[in-house]
DNA sequence: AAATTGCACAACCGCTTCTGA
DNA sequence: CTCAGAAGCGGTTGTGCAATT
């Protein structure tokens, strides 16, 4: 739109004229940013800006809070619930990240598209197909799905038995808190340096990680090695595939993801109006999963051992 | 050990939608 | 109703780090 355009431009000027910054935020910038907003709260992006002494755009400052600041985000890997909620939301709605991320309490509309784009698609390059394509949502659904809900089963198993009882909460809790944040996850040590004791406590009690761009993710798991299933590494891929495949498992992948999907309604009362357990359970096998262009002789199995090797044993996905 | 490649993620950009005067 | 500014959204880019060659 030529109006945003003209805005853009003039920012853009101002930039150009080193009224404003960008690139990678700097602690001071973020102690900043964090103080108004707790003194004076959010929205009003520009002017808050410029009242909190900070030379970026209001534009910038609010992609900042939002995806990086606030308090109640989310910290860690992406867990197996996260992932086959994005599988599930994202095949309802396509890339309406902000949507999908409503429904993912504490992860950003920005975290779900990077995740998509990095991890997902990547998969969709491996097995050559487009990923809006039928045969890879055929994949997902029926492939990555129901080994994701076996995951969750698994790992649910095993914490009831390795968790001490301080950590059984229901199964919502289970959704959207993670060991790895620590109860008394507190400001990183450059912060509490910078910002000598002038850091807002409560509001930004959780925030836990780095400041600056390229700062890598956050090394801690989100269940530890020790909850990890015992998928034996040799197990056959195609003998997997069948099991994967049976009509049993897909009902109750759906079973379980609707419950998934329920239990965020419950958490967070959306909008939320999928009806995708309602749609008729296909008749599972290779033709009917439609991945027969994929030519199945030679579709590589590894590969989609490799890929849940990843999601297997990944810091980042455990 | 050095160079290259790939990955993950923060940040930016351009555009659309919303909101209030 | 119109318009301008603000906010939101999805796509893209830049960069640091780790893995690989």
């Amino acid at each position: 739109m030529d109006m945003a355009h003209e805005r853009d431009s003039s920012s853009e000027e101002e930039v150009m004229a080193g009224d404003l910054r960008r690139g990678p935020w700097t602690v001071e910038e973020d102690i900043l940013l964090v103080n108004y907003i707790a003194a004076h709260g959010e929205g009003r992006w520009n002017s808050l800006a410029r009242s909190a002494g900070l030379k970026r755009t209001g534009k910038s400052c609010r992609l900042r809070w939002l995806n990086y600041l606030r308090p109640d985000l989310r910290r860690g890997s992406i867990t197996p619930q996260e992932q086959l909620l994005i599988l599930e939301l994202h095949s309802r709605w396509g890339n309406r990240w902000s949507k999908i991320a409503q429904h993912l309490p504490g992860r950003t509309d920005n975290e779900i598209k990077n995740y998509w784009r990095t991890r997902v698609q990547k998969h969709a390059k491996q097995l050559k197909c487009d990923v809006n394509s039928q045969q890879f949502k055929d994949v997902m659904r029926y492939l990555w799905m129901p080994r994701l809900v076996e995951r969750i089963q698994a790992e649910a198993v095993q914490t009831a038995a390795d968790t001490p009882l301080s950590w059984q909460h229901g199964a919502d809790d289970a959704l959207y808190e993670s060991p790895e944040l620590p109860v008394d996850a507190c400001w990183p040590a450059e912060y509490a340096a910078v910002a000598g004791g002038q850091l807002p406590n409560a509001s930004v009690a959780e925030l836990s990680s780095t400041t600056t761009a390229g700062s890598s993710s956050p090394s801690t798991t989100d269940s530890g090695a020790g909850a990890q299933p015992s998928w034996p590494a040799a197990v056959d891929g195609a003998e997997w595939f069948t099991t994967a495949c049976d009509a049993s498992s897909a009902a109750a992948t759906m079973c379980d993801t609707d419950q998934l999907i329920q239990q965020q309604q419950q958490q967070a009362p959306s909008q939320l109006a999928g009806a995708w357990t309602s749609e008729p359970l296909p008749s599972l096998g290779f033709p009917e999963l439609g991945v027969a262009d994929f030519e199945i002789g030679s579709l590589d199995v590894d590969s989609i051992w490799s890929m849940d090797d990843l999601w297997y044993t990944q810091p980042q996905f455990v």
